[in-house]
Parts: structure tokens; C-alpha cells; sequence
RNA sequence: GCCGGAGUGGCGGAAUCGGCAGACGCACAGGUUUCAAAAACCUGCGCCGCAAGGCGUGCGGGUUCAAGUCCCGCCUCCGGCACCA
């Protein structure tokens, strides 16, 4: 029955101009040395995170960050910036591999096929990617050159092979990195991990710390953001401090300390149980239960340590050592029998102690730590009071001087801290620290000192589809395979699973691990391969300078582009990808192949679109698929139960999944990139909420219903529009309102409220149809363009633009025509608005007055004023009795 | 437990520097058009109240002529860290 059919037809455009943007490269980002590169012109770098294409396919989250940095790419192209907008592959990796087992595929088949899917995706949304710049981290000719790289670093002495202790997960095969195991369980899968020493290699990411600490302060990153990158980093200041141990002679203890001022209160010390002197200096009597303790600390997972973290555990080793402060361990009998010797502590082993923090070792001062109090408490240890506070509370402060409530503020210490060399009686917190420090160095029985919680990277995996590393075993240790040879391929094998035991896979590639070292001897391939994050950590490099055989990113190129502009993308990546990222490009800067050591200048963590679900009463959800509405509720299909309305991640077992291909079909690319932003601020988590789709959608159409008439025969333009006419002063001003509020708000990344903006400009325009011009649509549709750029880009030909609009410049905006000459400002009467009066634009305070005393002469009658209060342009409020 | 972020109509959200709370969209209601429906367009829409008016930004206090916004004390939700000495 519809010959009238709406001729906003975005399923015949989208393709269209898709299509056209492709074939003559519009987005093609220029080099300098470029044919056509323009030096005058700024550079902008906006990167998306780049995906990590799953066989599932594009999921509606990834479109939400691409689309913001593509609002932003489209707008400063228009703003006159060479604009560097990239988009790749992160190929390698763990989901990959176990997709390709499961089903019973090669890993570089079924990621050539997603990467396919992704891109097909990709390209329906209009994204002004240039795509001559597509990289995949699994391609050799890019893995060439981050195998490249992993040879700078260890030639530059940043990577090492190591058999300490690491994350082994046996589900996965692999070892893990820090990052990558939570609670003691892979993020990746939720298997349960366990420690192990296996030969890996180890990236020497430490050395960098104090750097990459540093250096959070001047990047433009969230606060949040940056606080977990510190806390990750998790420096201490303290220092390093030696007890002797009684009856070992020679045997030091070292702690490390961040209260060395609190030394006085040492009342005993703790060992980790896996410390290495635990076995030597433990005592017969105390051997059987020492050996119990360790025995069942090293069987606990992390998970079982932390949950049991409330109570603490531990044993006694019968050793003893001796506080620096008060020297000369007893060497006799006789001495050892003055049990009231200061000084002489217990050793104590408890798994609260981490071994490879610090020094594995902590001397225990109860007074003035909550964990040490508690285990001084439990075990009946003593608990000598160190400070002396005077507050308000005299109370507590008694109990504080007298060891019976720990303390951790900075109040000043007691009378008896003294050894007779040195005294820190009355002195607050970093006076006493210092002064403990200088004695302690002063007789050589410790230091200052500086620890970091990060841990260096732990850079290998058991598994088949990664980077290879460009290194062979040989007769004479390690070699590394020269640049001429790289890339190290991967073998092709058919089976590729892991073998059940701790050794990669590769390892049944006989052919390939047997090679020649350069003199021509038998040597061994390493078979470990590089983990998921290898190639990420550089890949915004490669985006400058993609195809360079020569080079991994000439100078130049880097030079130019980077650092990155806005990276925008989810906060899972918050720790792991954004530090490692970072380390590489330091390493890079120190080998003078970057001029800056900073990736990412400006960083914005996208929110994660989420989903409805219904719970039943008992809290169960229901799957979307199962429940039905009902008038104003929704309700079990089945039952007819009500059900509750909840917010939660998109999950195939809730059925509540968007496909953003089904969106692109129902309502167009536009439609679906303009409802995403229009959803909320872009660092929100919010719904997607299918009944406000139209919503979008419908603002589109009274968008192209502005220039085409509604059922018009050919998709022909309004007769009005088919030539030049003046500007309606209304709609002008209306208009230039629209692209300065746009403006603005693409700048702030405000994305949902310049939709808004143009949504009443739209609104405006419908209401005044026959008066728009066609210069004022042409303008609106240069501000649209961003946003829905298949829309603007169609209307903006139809209206026969000048060229084409993504290669436009931004409309002007003329100031001017954002002022009124008479605006309305409200009347308050006692901070309540009682009235508003129209006064002109710039009138002085007393024409302003005696307008909004007319406007509200009733509430001001019989009244005194006692106050009047001007704001100039917004309100006036009259203090009243 | 500690560190971030948030809490605003039936719903998503707006209020950018302490100055008219609820822009814009959804849902809903009424209307125009239509044989009818859809679509489109127009109008209304925080809560209580017939109205005048009162109340209202998680809760309780405070500062101010004026508080969603600032301060103090709580509650709830989300994210991160979690015996790191």
C-alpha cells in the first residue's frame, strides 16, 4: 500500500557515500613528504583502542568510543588539522587460540576470518578511519618489528630469563602476568592459578618506575586514572634496616620499613615463610611446627591466604634478633640469660609477610602498626608504647603512650626513645625518621630507601599463536637472531594445543626449533612465545609510518604524529596496557628512536553500555526471550509473574545482547552512531534502551525533511531551496547558536547535549519550513556532519555544496548574533521567583531594578527592602521585611 | 577496610564559574489529519492541591540574599585496590 514511502532512506545512502569515501580516500592522513601534505596545517592523532576482533563479532560497546573519536577526527579536519585517524588489529592472543581449539580451526584462519567480520562491520558505520593505514599485530610484516623491539630491550639490558616463582594457570595453559590474575584467578576465563617457578622471560619494567610515576603528572588523563597508575607503580619511601640474628654469627636480617622512626618499638620481627633464612636459623624445638607452617602456606592458593586475611596466623622460629639501635648481640651464655636484654626480639614466620615485597622480612612495631598490633595481640607479644600525644582526646592519648591502642598519625615520640647516640624524644614523624636513618647509615646498619610494588613483566607464554622471539639457545647461552632474519615466523602446525605440561607447544615443531646458530652450530629456537600485549604496547607507533620496511616508525613520522591527541577507549586497560605501552615508548625514547617518552597525551575511559534484564522476586534473572509485557509491566511469558526491571551487562545467557548489525538494518549508521552518544556522557555506563532509538531516528528524518520534502517524487529538494534567498535574521540567530553550543561541546567531548542543541535548531527550523535558506541548511548540515556524517554528506549534495562536506571547513560563527538586545531575567523576591521582566541587553543597574520591582509590585507591597541583589543578565533578588 | 566516581520526574539524562532545577529525548495523555490505522504535525506532562499556594535534586545539619552545585556528618550504588611493612 505505500507508494508514499519516506524518501530519508539510509539503507540506499549509507553504501553510497561509503563507497565514495573509500574509493577516492577522502580520510587518507598525509605524511610530511606526502605529495599534497600541507605543513601550515596543526596535526591532530586520535586513536580508538584498537580491537581485539572475536569471532562473536562487532558488540555495540566498540562503537560507542569509535564514534566519539570519529565526532572529534571529523570536526578538527573541519577545524583545518591533518588529522590522524587509524584503526588495526590486535591479532595475537589467548581468546584467539582457544576459539581455534574449540573449533577445531587454525588460530591464523579463524582470526583472518574475524578480522574480516570486524572490518566489514567497521566499514557500514561510516567511521573516517583511513584505511591505507590498517595493521594487524599478527601480520608478519608488522611482528617483524616488535620482535625488533624486544631486541632493543634486551640489549639495552631490560630483558632477562628468569625461574623465580610465576602465575601458572593450568586451564590455559600459560603463565600469567600480574595484571593478568586477580584474586588469585585468570581475568581471562576466571580458571584458578598457582605459583610456579618455570624458566620465563621477564621484562625489566622497574627500572622504569620512578619514571613512569613521574611522568603521570603531565599527561591529560582522568584522575581516577591516573591514581591507579600510581598505586600500580606503588612507590614507599623507608629505608633498609639490619638485625643481627643471635647465636649466627655474622647472619643479618634485613627489613625494609616505611616508619624507620617507629625502630625504638621494635618488638619483634617477621619473616615471610618463604624467606630463606627461615630454615637455617629456625630451632630444633621449634623445626616440626616451623616446617607445618610453611608446608601449609606454600600449599594455600592467594585466594585461601586472602580470604583468611582477618586472622592472622603465624609460628615462632626460636631465633632471635638484636634492634641496630641497641647492638652487641650477647655472645656468652651468660649474657643470652638476661631474657630482659633490649633489644633481643623474637623471629616470628607469617604469611601476612609477602616474600617478594620489599625484603621479605618486616621488624614488627606494634604501637604503630594495625597489622602488627593485631598479630602482637593474638600471639601474647609485647607492645611497648612509643608516643607521646597530646590531643584533646587525653583518653586515648594515655592508651596510645601506654601500648594499649596502635597508633599511625604523626605525634611526637615518647621520652624513653633514646639509645644515648641517638634520641627522637618529642620530635614528630620525618624529624625522627631522618634522624633514625642518619644514625642507622652513619654505623653502617642501614639505608635509605625507596621500593615499588610493580613487579617487572612477566613477558612469555606456553602458547602457540603469539610473537616468536627472535632468540636461539645455543652452546654458548643466548642468541639473538640478527635484524636481516627477522621476522622469526611461526610454524605452520595442525596442532597447536597445549600438551598438558608447563613446555609451549612449539616445542613439537622439531624442524623448526632445531636451527644453526651464526657459527653454524646446533642451536635451539626459544619456544615460549610473547604474550597479548607485545604488539599493543607499540602499535600506535606503526599507525605513523605503517608500511616503512626499513624501520618500525621512521623519526620523522614520529616526530610528527606523536604523541597521541585523545585515545579514548574502556577502563579495563587502565593498568596493563596503558603502563606497558608507556615502558616500551621510554625505552624507545632512550634508544633515540622517539623524541618523547609519553604515548598518550590525552586519555578518556569510555563507560560500558549495558542492558535491561528482569529478575523475578526471588532475584533470578529471567531471559529477555521468556518474559513479554503486559500494559505497563513486563512479566514472566510462562507464569505471568511481574517482573523487576534491573541494569546489567549485555550477557548471551540474559539474551539481552544489541547487535549493532541489526540496528544498521532497522534504522541505518547514522541512526546507531547518533543514539549512542545521545545516550549519555561518553564516561557514563548507561542502558541502551530500545525504545529511544526512534527517538534519534526521528530527528533525522525532520533533519532531511528540512531540505526533502516528505514524500517528494526523485528525492528532489524544496523549490525554495533551489536557489540563494537572504538568511532569516530568526533562523540565522538560532543557527549560529547551534554551531557555537556544537562547537563547544565536541571540545568538552559533551557529545549527548550538541545533539540536543541541534535537536532545537531542528525544531526551530521545522516550524519556520518555508523560511530556511539554503546557505542556512548547508551550514547546519556541516555541523551534522560529525555526527551523522552519510546524512549531512547526502543533504549537503543535494543542495549542491561546494565540493565535498567532509572536506568543508567548519561554518563560521559570527558573535554578534549571540547576544540579544533584550532578554528576560527572573525577579526573585526572598531567593523565590516571583516574576520576570524584559530589560535590554545592557542596561544599568537601576533600569534593571525598577523593572523587576514592577514585576513583582504585589509581592513588595507593605514591605520593606532591605537588600537588592543584581546579577547582571540573569536575575535580580529583593531582600524583604 | 582504603582510594576514586555517582545518586536529579515514570525512564535516559540537562543545568559548563554559587544565580529561574528538570533542556533534549523516551513513555504517557489530548488534539489535527484519516473510512480506519500507521506515519506526520500541534499541545500538555516533577509531586501535592479545585485553586491560591506549598513541597521538591539520596538522608540530616550548616554557610549564603541565593545551594543539584560549597562545608560537616551519614546512607546506598558502581569501579579500583586490598595484610605491600
Amino acid at each position: 500500500m505505500s507508494e508514499q514511502k519516506q524518501t530519508y532512506d539510509p539503507a540506499a545512502i549509507e553504501p553510497k557515500w561509503q563507497r565514495f569515501w573509500s574509493e577516492r580516500k577522502v580520510f587518507q592522513a598525509k605524511n610530511p613528504g606526502d605529495p599534497g601534505f600541507d605543513e601550515k596545517q596543526p596535526k591532530f592523532y586520535a586513536l580508538d583502542m584498537f580491537p581485539y576482533p572475536s569471532a562473536a563479532g562487532l558488540h555495540v560497546g566498540h562503537p560507542e568510543g569509535y564514534t566519539a573519536t570519529d565526532i572529534v577526527s571529523r570536526w578538527k579536519r573541519a577545524k583545518g588539522f591533518n588529522v590522524l585517524h587509524p584503526m588495526g588489529w590486535d591479532a595475537f592472543g589467548l581468546p584467539a587460540e582457544q576459539w581455534a581449539i574449540k573449533t577445531n580451526a587454525h588460530p591464523a584462519q579463524t582470526t583472518a576470518d574475524s578480522i574480516t567480520t570486524f572490518k566489514r562491520q567497521l566499514m557500514r558505520l561510516g567511521f573516517s578511519y583511513d584505511w591505507d593505514r590498517e595493521i594487524s599485530t599478527a601480520d608478519p610484516k608488522f611482528f617483524r618489528w616488535t620482535q625488533w623491539i624486544w631486541k632493543k630491550l634486551y640489549e639495552r639490558g631490560l630483558a632477562y630469563e628468569s625461574n623465580a616463582p610465576v602465575w601458572w594457570c593450568e586451564a590455559l595453559g600459560t603463565v600469567l602476568s600480574n595484571d593478568e590474575v586477580i584474586n588469585g584467578r585468570s581475568e581471562r576465563g576466571d580458571h584458578p592459578c598457582e605459583r610456579r617457578p618455570l624458566r620465563q622471560w621477564v621484562l625489566k619494567i622497574t627500572e622504569y618506575a620512578e619514571r613512569l610515576l613521574a611522568d603521570v603528572d603531565r599527561v591529560d588523563w582522568s584522575e581516577s586514572l591516573k591514581t591507579m597508575q600510581r598505586e600500580w607503580i606503588g612507590k614507599s619511601e623507608g629505608a633498609e634496616v639490619d638485625f643481627e640474628v643471635h647465636g649466627h654469627a655474622g647472619t643479618k636480617v634485613r627489613v625494609f620499613t616505611t616508619r624507620p622512626d617507629t625502630l625504638f618499638g621494635a618488638s619483634f620481627m617477621v619473616l615471610s615463610p618463604e624467606h630463606p633464612l627461615v630454615a637455617k636459623i629456625t630451632t630444633p624445638a621449634q623445626r616440626a611446627a616451623v616446617d607445618a607452617y610453611v608446608k601449609a602456606a606454600s600449599s594455600k592458593s592467594e585466594l585461601e591466604r586472602t580470604e583468611l586475611q582477618k586472622d592472622k596466623t603465624g609460628v615462632f622460629t626460636g631465633a632471635f634478633a638484636q634492634n641496630p639501635l641497641f647492638p652487641g648481640a650477647p655472645a656468652n651464655e651468660r649474657e643470652r640469660a638476661l631474657a630482659s636484654m633490649r633489644g633481643r626480639i623474637p623471629i616470628w614466620i607469617a604469611d601476612y609477610v609477602i616474600v617478594t615485597y620489599g625484603t621479605g622480612a618486616i621488624m614488627a612495631v606494634p604501637a604503630g602498626d594495625e597489622r602488627d598490633f593485631a598479630f602482637a595481640k593474638k600471639f601474647g607479644l609485647p607492645i611497648p608504647g612509643i608516643f607521646a600525644p597530646k590531643t584533646n582526646d587525653s583518653e586515648r592519648d594515655a592508651r596510645i603512650a601506654a601500648g594499649e591502642e596502635c597508633c599511625t598519625d604523626d605525634v611526637p615520640f615518647g621520652p624513653h626513645n633514646t639509645n644515648g647516640e641517638v634520641s627522637i624524644a618529642g620530635l614528630g614523624m620525618a624529624a625522627a625518621k631522618k634522624a633514625v636513618i642518619g644514625w642507622l647509615v652513619q654505623k653502617g646498619r642501614g639505608e635509605a630507601k625507596v621500593t615499588y610494588k610493580l613487579r617487572d613483566w612477566l613477558f612469555s607464554r606456553q602458547r602457540y599463536w603469539g610473537e616468536p622471539f627472535p632468540v636461539l639457545h645455543t652452546q654458548g647461552g643466548v642468541e639473538l637472531v640478527p635484524d636481516e632474519q627477522l621476522p622469526v615466523e611461526l610454524p605452520h602446525m595442525d596442532d597447536f594445543k597445549p600438551g598438558g605440561t608447563p613446555e609451549s607447544p612449539l616445542i613439537r615443531a622439531k624442524e623448526w626449533v632445531a636451527t644453526k646458530d651464526h657459527a653454524g652450530r646446533a642451536a635451539q629456537r626459544e619456544i615460549n612465545t610473547m604474550p597479548g600485549a607485545a604488539g599493543s604496547s607499540w602499535y600506535f607507533l606503526r599507525f605513523c609510518d605503517p608500511t616503512n620496511a626499513r624501520e618500525f616508525c621512521s623519526r620523522a613520522a614520529s616526530d610528527y604524529w606523536m604523541p597521541v591527541d585523545l585515545y579514548v577507549g574502556g577502563t579495563e586497560h587502565a593498568v596493563g596496557h596503558l603502563l606497558y605501552s608507556r615502558f616500551w615508548t621510554k625505552v624507545l625514547q632512550d634508544g633515540g628512536f622517539v623524541r618523547d617518552g609519553e604515548p598518550f597525551q590525552k586519555l578518556y575511559n569510555q563507560g560500558m553500555i549495558q542492558s535491561f534484564a528482569y529478575q523475578d522476586a526471588r532475584g533470578a534473572v529471567v531471559p529477555v526471550k521468556e518474559t513479554k509485557e503486559q500494559g505497563d509491566d513486563v512479566v514472566h511469558a510462562a507464569t505471568g509473574e511481574k517482573l523487576t526491571r534491573i541494569v546489567t551487562k549485555m550477557s548471551k545467557r540474559y539474551g539481552n545482547v544489541v547487535n549493532p548489525d541489526d540496528v544498521v538494518a532497522e534504522y541505518g549508521a547514522d541512526t546507531l552512531r547518533l543514539y549512542e552518544m545521545y545516550m549519555g556522557p561518553l564516561a557514563d555506563s548507561k542502558p541502551w534502551n530500545p525504545k529511544d532509538v526512534p527517538g534519534v531516528h526521528r530527528f533525522l528524518q525532520r533533519s532531511w525533511r528540512l531540505v526533502v520534502p516528505e514524500f517528494s517524487e526523485n528525492g528532489t529538494i524544496h523549490a525554495h531551496l533551489r536557489s540563494d534567498r537572504p538568511d532569516d535574521p530568526e533562523i540565522e540567530k538560532a543557527l549560529h547558536r547551534t554551531i557555537h553550543k556544537v562547537d563547544g561541546d565536541i571540545e568538552r567531548m559533551a557529545f549527548n547535549t550538541a545533539i540536543a542543541a541541534m535537536m532545537i535548531f531542528v525544531n526551530e527550523a521545522t516550524k519556520a519550513m518555508d523560511r530556511l535558506s539554503r546557505s542556512q541548511l548547508l551550514r547546519y548540515a556541516q555541523v551534522l556532519q560529525p555526527f551523522a556524517p552519510h546524512l549531512a554528506e547526502e543533504l549537503w549534495e543535494r543542495l549542491a555544496g561546494d565540493g565535498l562536506l567532509a572536506r568543508a571547513p567548519w561554518p563560521k560563527v559570527d558573535p554578534a548574533l549571540l547576544v540579544d538586545d533584550e532578554i528576560e531575567i527572573a525577579v526573585q523576591v526572598l531567593g523565590k521567583v516571583r516574576g520576570h521582566a524584559k530589560v535590554p541587553t545592557n542596561a544599568g543597574n537601576d533600569v534593571v531594578l525598577s523593572a523587576a520591582r514592577a514585576a513583582v509590585a504585589s509581592y513588595l507591597e507593605g514591605k520593606t527592602i532591605v537588600k537588592e541583589i543584581v546579577v547582571p543578565k540573569k536575575l535580580v533578588n529583593f531582600v524583604v521585611k
